[in-house]
DNA sequence: GAGATCG
DNA sequence: CGATCTCAACGCGAC
DNA sequence: GTCGCG
């Protein structure tokens, strides 16, 4: 091939171009072999090794594509429509939204897929908690703790264990999973009888159960400024066209996390910084899957639907005139197109601010990560909470005003 | 990342 | 021919 | 419809 160069693998009996193999994908992190640097060969190859693992996850699903294709440190892009002259051995689902429009998302039931995928710049797989058969009858509820910042592991590990115990007391088996990132997963299977709108409800319920059980500990407030330093139970990621990156996906950070399955009884003592692409392949040759059995005993929602009407509506939010009105004191400090300068900003501020500064909880600084059309720029917020009244700096003219628009043409569609 | 289009 | 451009998402609740 | 959130 004139153009097309790069590695043809042989996989599942299916012939596999993986383009710019020996591309630096994660420069930083450690290599299963020794040494450091793992490129994008070694990240198809880590999949292969762990392909049956990485399959139970996302077979038969359809999957949004998360693709880096410029480096982990830039924007990714997500891609709903799967690209148009894909292989034989990758199948398509179609799913509709309430938009009326439609996407052919890509399914894929073997490694031949797999590498496909990583050759696509995808690093973690994001498939939806339905299988291809009956796209709007989930068959996985999936309970995804997001702690606050500065919240330490032994913390979510005690929400973890309760929201399992709620599980179980509801007729679910939950599987344990590391994240990649700094939170926590536990998925249960159920059979696939109930709309989204009962997963999403049932999720709900397991997020306020939790908190009920351990206030201190977890909420399932959804606004940021809301929480304190909590474990977030973010029931949301049960909606329809969510999702979340699957077991045994790498995580596009530096050191290569990957997000790992566990048995119960690793959950206390595991070191998610140990479970990264260097070291899961050994752990899942030497130890296997811990979610093999996750399909054997599919539950129902019916117990956690029925305590959701024993819990009522959930209680909402005191509701203003016009704009929400905050409940917190909130001020907003600056604007950035990338985050090491907004965090820049932030020390600008505690500098000018120190007595302030000093009184501010890690919960109190709210790093925002600003979705535009196609642009992502960051913002930060103080929540004053903690700061006595009479010492509360004003809204002040922003440190740093980044306007996402600037640079766009004026002829832009509308 | 890949295909289309530009020069 | 290589260089450059273009494209790649959306659900949900509150307001 | 827009914003906040993921
Ligand atoms: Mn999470
Ligand atoms: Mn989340």
């Amino acid at each position: 091939m004139a153009k097309a160069q790069g590695t043809v693998l042989e996989v599942a009996g299916h012939e596999v171009t993986v383009t710019h193999p020996d591309k630096m994908v994660f420069p930083e992190a450690g290599h299963p072999a020794g040494g450091v640097g793992v490129t994008k060969l070694d990240l198809v190859q880590y999949y292969l090794a762990v392909a049956e693992g990485a399959l139970r996850g996302v077979s038969g699903r359809p999957m949004v594509l998360k693709r880096f294709v410029k480096g982990i440190d830039e924007e990714a892009f997500f891609q709903k429509r799967a690209p148009s002259n894909r292989p034989s051995f990758v199948e398509v689902a179609e799913l509709k939204y309430a938009s009326g429009r439609s996407a052919e998302e890509a399914v894929i039931r073997d490694a031949a897929g797999l590498a496909w995928i990583v050759n696509l710049g995808c690093i973690d797989l994001n498939p939806h908690p339905v299988l291809a058969e009956d796209l709007d009858k989930p068959d996985e509820l999936r309970i995804d703790l997001d702690p606050m910042p500065g919240v330490e592991w032994a913390q979510i590990v005690e929400v973890a264990f309760v929201a399992r115990q709620v599980l179980a007391e509801h007729g679910l088996v939950g599987w344990p999973k590391t994240s990649g990132s700094r939170g926590f997963h536990i998925y249960a299977r159920v059979d696939p009888t109930r709309p989204y709108k009962d997963l999403r409800l049932a999720a709900e319920t397991v997020a306020r159960e939790v908190e009920n059980r351990v206030p201190e500990l977890a909420t399932a407030r959804w606004w940021k400024e809301e929480r304190g330093s909590q474990v977030f139970v973010d029931f949301n990621q049960n909606a329809k066209d969510r999702t979340i990156a699957s077991a045994w996906s790498v995580r596009a950070v530096a050191d290569a996390r990957v997000s790992t399955p566990l048995r119960w009884d690793e959950v206390a003592h595991c070191r998610m910084e140990e479970l990264t692409l260097a070291t899961v392949t050994r752990r899942y040759t030497e130890q296997g899957d811990p979610w093999e059995g996750i399909g054997e005993q599919p539950g129902t929602l019916d117990a956690l639907l029925a305590l959701a009407k024993e819990l009522g509506p959930a209680e909402k939010p005191p509701k203003g005139v016009g704009r929400r009105q905050s409940t917190m004191p909130l001020i907003e400090i600056a604007k950035t197109k990338t985050k090491p300068e907004a965090l820049e900003w932030l020390e600008v501020w505690k500098a000018k601010y120190p007595d302030v500064a000093a009184k501010l909880e890690p919960v109190d600084v709210l790093v925002d990560g600003m979705r535009g059309r196609s642009s992502l720029w960051y913002r930060i917020r103080i929540n004053l909470q903690h700061v006595p009244e009479a010492e509360r700096p004003p809204q002040e003219e922003l440190l740093a005003d980044y306007n996402p628009w600037a640079g766009m043409t004026w002829n832009q569609e509308n």
